[in-house]
DNA sequence: AAATTATTTAGATATTTGCCTAAATATATA
DNA sequence: TATATATTTAGGCAAATATCTAAATAATTT
């Protein structure tokens, strides 16, 4: 989880984000809507990779990434289980005496 | 959401979204359940309070926190609508030819 | 009012992160 | 096989982050 949440804090990895939900690129076309070197395109495609945000597969000399989507399945169950606990445990909010 | 996942990316602060999940608590009571300073956790709990995650009121000489359940409605909003459009969208993965 | 308690602010330091250029690897083409 | 293309790896630097101790602020107690 911790992975995972790091990945989706940098602002350039949540728009990879965004261009791989409409469709599978080339590490070489993602990279041609930033203005950063590959190679930094590449480390952040890395760190996304580590979180199991994408997958990537190697196509001659092209490699293909595309979203797994499963990844934000169990996140959302941690999102929805950190906001429902409350409603039965919450203390009521004193008031200033 | 930049400042969302920027604080839920770092492990101490999530333990301190586990403990308010269960009540609210001073900031001295959740110091008292890590070894790092009173200071350190003071700036996680800062960070927290500018995601938005938890909300402290004054009470006398004490500050409560308590979690804010509503910015993980919005991003159970945001996680569930990355992983949706992919299955509108989602190109063959072609196989090597 | 002086001392104690709870918390934050300030300033310093070490680690991590994001970026770059140059070099390495691997595949495709002439 | 030599050259071009696609991508990653390596090494370095600057900015951001996490931590610490000391000092400041604010409320409570003696």
């Amino acid at each position: 989880m911790n992975l995972l949440f790091k990945a989706l804090g940098d602002p350039t990895r949540r728009q990879i984000i965004e261009l791989l939900r409409k469709r599978d690129m080339t590490a070489g076309e993602i990279a041609d809507y930033f203005s950063i070197s590959k190679p930094s395109i590449s480390h952040h495609l890395d760190l996304l990779r580590q979180a199991n945000v994408v997958v990537s597969i190697k196509e001659g000399q092209f490699i293909t990434y595309s979203l797994n989507t499963t990844v934000f399945d169990e996140m959302v169950k941690w999102v929805l289980d950190q906001s429902q606990s409350k409603k039965i445990n919450k203390k009521e909010i004193k008031t200033k005496k």
